[in-house]
DNA sequence: GCCAACGTTGGC
DNA sequence: GCCAACGTTGGC
């Protein structure tokens, strides 16, 4: 099956991707994920090998800063079963998971980030659900054209 | 900090 | 099953 993409988002302040970057292994879970549709995704969809483009969400300025690689395949999310964790779900019963991760490592920093107003502006990238109005979806699929087309942006220089 | 957009919950 | 109330996301 042909690679497929997808964009992450993450706030920074919460994990960022030079956390990822210093991680071990340049490898973590994405857990936490607590929407049923990004979770269809992380359980069905998102396969080893795939390639995932890191956001940074809710930062100043909003950025596509890397390049992660699905290393491993849709698993049970562990947080939702620890009491302790914020990412807790009392509902979630032990062997009937009702969240999943996957793992990524890190791959590759941009040459620079690209910032969402230029994504907005970008010729090449109609249709980015990451630009859509109200689109919130934490986890979400990029078409390998627009992929491509981010890339090439974060190759070309800055735009004022 | 505000609030629009959207998702989820729960009363009926 | 409807929908109002509430909670969350995330851009501004």
């Amino acid at each position: 099956m042909a690679t497929r993409h997808w964009l992450f988002k993450s706030e920074p302040e919460v994990f960022s991707f030079d956390d990822l970057w210093k991680a071990k292994g340049r490898t973590t879970s994405w857990d936490g994920v607590r929407n049923y549709q990004a979770r269809n995704l992380l359980r069905d969809e998102i396969k080893k090998g795939d390639l995932v483009l890191y956001y940074h969400s809710n930062a100043d300025p909003q950025v596509v800063v890397g390049v992660c690689e699905v290393v491993k395949e849709g698993h049970p999310d562990l947080t939702q079963f620890d009491p302790k964790s914020d990412h807790y779900d009392p509902d979630a019963e032990e062997g009937n998971p009702r969240w999943y991760v996957v793992d990524i490592k890190a791959r590759d920093r941009l040459e620079r980030p690209v910032s969402l107003p230029e994504l907005k502006v970008a010729k090449g990238l109609d249709g980015l659900m990451l630009t859509k109005k109200g689109s919130r979806l934490s986890v979400q699929p990029v078409s390998p054209e627009h992929f491509a087309r981010i890339l090439e942006i974060a190759q070309e220089k800055p735009k004022k």
